[in-house]
DNA sequence: GCCAACGTTGGC
DNA sequence: GCCAACGTTGGC
C-alpha cells in the first residue's frame, strides 16, 4: 500500500511540536469525531507522513513533521470512567474510538502559517485552507505534503 | 473573548 | 428522516 499523508491538529497548549520532540513519540487519543476516527481506523498506516498543525496558536499553522509509528488501535480512554475522554457508550467490546501513535520527525524553523498556506500555489484544495474546516485529522496529498515541508524548511 | 461554522443529538 | 437546539472548534 502506498504511503499516505495526513494533517493532524492540536492546540499547542495541549500538545506542541516541542512536546513531541521532547517525548520522541506520543499516543493520539481523545479524537471524538467519526470522520477523523475513520481515517485513523481504516487508512492510517505505519510510516505515513504527518503535518503537525498548531491550531488556536499565534500564528496557527504547520509547525513540523511527524510520522505514524503505530496504526489504529482502540482508544482505551473511552472506557475510563471520569476521564475527560470517557464516552458512556463505549464498552470493552466496542470502545468506539480509535487512536494512533506518532513519532517526531522534524520541527520547522518557522511555522508555516495558515495565511501562508492559503497563498501558496498548489495548496488551493487543502482541507485546512477551507473556511470552517474543523476536522482535526485530514488527508493531505503527497504533493501538498512536500510543498509544505519545503516551505517549512526554508529559513526566513 | 467573540462568534461563525460545524457535528451531534434527540424530539417529533 | 428532518431539523432545531446544543456543544465545540478554531480563526480572528
Amino acid at each position: 500500500m502506498p504511503k499516505k499523508y495526513w494533517l493532524m491538529k492540536c492546540e499547542p497548549g495541549a500538545y506542541s511540536i516541542d512536546d513531541l520532540e521532547r517525548d520522541g513519540s506520543t499516543s493520539w487519543e481523545g479524537v471524538r469525531n467519526f470522520q477523523a476516527r475513520n481515517f485513523m481506523r481504516d487508512e492510517m498506516q505505519l510510516g505515513d507522513g504527518v503535518l503537525f498543525y498548531a491550531s488556536n496558536a499565534d500564528p496557527s499553522g504547520v509547525s513540523g513533521i511527524a510520522e505514524v509509528s503505530r496504526a489504529g488501535y482502540p482508544d482505551a480512554f473511552s472506557t475510563k470512567k471520569g476521564h475527560m475522554y470517557y464516552d458512556e457508550k463505549a464498552t470493552a467490546d466496542d470502545p468506539i474510538w480509535t487512536m494512533v501513535d506518532i513519532r517526531f520527525v522534524e520541527k520547522f524553523p518557522d511555522v508555516v502559517s495558515l495565511d501562508t498556506l492559503k497563498q501558496i500555489a498548489g495548496l488551493e484544495n487543502m482541507v485546512v485552507t477551507r473556511k470552517g474546516s474543523r476536522l482535526s485529522i485530514q488527508p493531505v496529498t503527497k504533493d501538498e505534503f512536500e510543498i509544505v515541508r519545503k516551505m517549512g524548511r526554508k529559513k526566513k
